[in-house]
DNA sequence: GCAACCATGATTTTCGAAAATTATCGAATT
DNA sequence: AATTCGATAATTTTCGAAAATCATGGTTGC
């Protein structure tokens, strides 16, 4: 792997996970050291970040982590229900055994690591593979592109939440459980209700998150 | 604007209207000397544009123009429906006058200059203008966003379909009529039903285009 | 007192060269 | 004849410094 690719992976998870503050700059000296490396490959990393949305760029005055707020959030979430709900449906249409096998597999290790209760990250990383592994059969590259993006774009603001909020109430378990058996049923309507409904209890949770009385 | 910026205007218009063959290297030392700059702007300008999938790249073996391929394009289309159809709803939903206004401009802008029948530059210029007021007032950055993604991506098979099948039978100008006198009525059902067949006829003239017999 | 202005420092942007890696081609070997 | 190996060339990637631009703070003139 380049530096280059080093730079984007790691600048990418840090302002996902939220490292860095929303609208604070990011200077090319800073992440030279945090980093390690000279210039050239943090610029090609921030480009890529800017073409995702996750930094916005000013001629001549560098790069900023990008703003968060209630308004692009829930843009964000209207247009992930737009197409997590095609490709699902998609997915459904067209998914195989391996597929099927996949998807068992994401939430079993999904479930394990809940019961852990240990390791944030490696939750999160696990709970990405599974909402992907759902999708991932739909047979479009743009659908799944389009996914991730929006993905990383709502995480910034699960995260806090998830912290901020402490132990859920939901028993989210079941939620994926519930989304899990529906698509293995190829049961469409009902797998999407149900995805639907995870996603707008997961909103309201953020929402109250990020309107603190 | 920065050099780099320069670089990813003009690099994105020339893939987008193919001055390089799909697949091919874009080799540095070769873009430096047509677009006249250092290595450094050139490839800030190529990670974004692989961000947008309109290049591909390879660690340590550099960038190339992105494949096309009909099943890519049909994904694409699909994309763009879905996509689209959704924008639109939204925009007539919540357009107001000013909004009304720039339909009517860029409509009345785009016939003027297919009347002239000159300058195929100015023609794609106007064309992406009016298909892109239609959505503008959805008051969603993410699917405006999409929405240039796919208009780009697919861009690429319409220019060169254009080209080769010569004189068009459809009246273009008529059908996008029939979409803005919908919108404009606030039918959003129709208007949806001619966005959508305006895409598929559009569609049939690609595929017959990319299967030479 | 206050605004315009200029010097200074900080920061981004760009270049040119060095380092690292891959591709090419011919010779040697089986 | 085909294949492996090594040397050379071509190319990408990275660095460090120079150039260009922006921000800051103090000074001058009104």
């Amino acid at each position: 792997m380049t530096l280059a690719e080093k730079a984007y992976v790691s600048l990418r998870k840090d302002i996902v996970e939220g490292c860095f503050a929303p609208e604070s700059p990011l200077r090319l000296a800073d992440l030279s050291e945090r980093y390690g490396m000279g210039f050239s490959p943090l610029r090609e990393a921030l480009n890529r970040l800017q073409a995702e949305r996750l930094v916005t760029a000013e001629s001549l005055r560098g790069f900023r982590v990008s703003a968060r707020s209630l308004a692009e959030f829930e843009d964000a979430l209207h247009a992930r229900l737009l197409v997590e709900t095609e490709a699902l449906r998609l997915s459904i249409a067209k998914g195989n055994d391996a597929w099927e096998a996949t998807v068992v597999a994401t939430l079993y290790a999904l479930r394990q690591q809940t019961k852990r209760q240990g390791d944030l990250d490696e939750l999160k990383t696990r709970h990405h593979a599974f909402h992907r592994a759902l999708l991932a059969a739909c047979g479009s590259d743009w659908l799944l592109d389009f996914f991730e993006r929006l993905y990383a774009a709502t995480e910034r603001y699960r995260i806090p939440a998830l912290l901020a909020a402490g132990p859920q109430k939901r028993d989210i378990d079941a939620e994926h459980g519930a989304i899990a058996d529906a698509v293995l049923a190829r049961d469409t309507e009902l797998a999407e209700q149900l995805l639907r409904d995870h996603y707008l209890r997961t909103a309201t949770t953020i929402r109250t998150g990020m309107t603190p009385a």
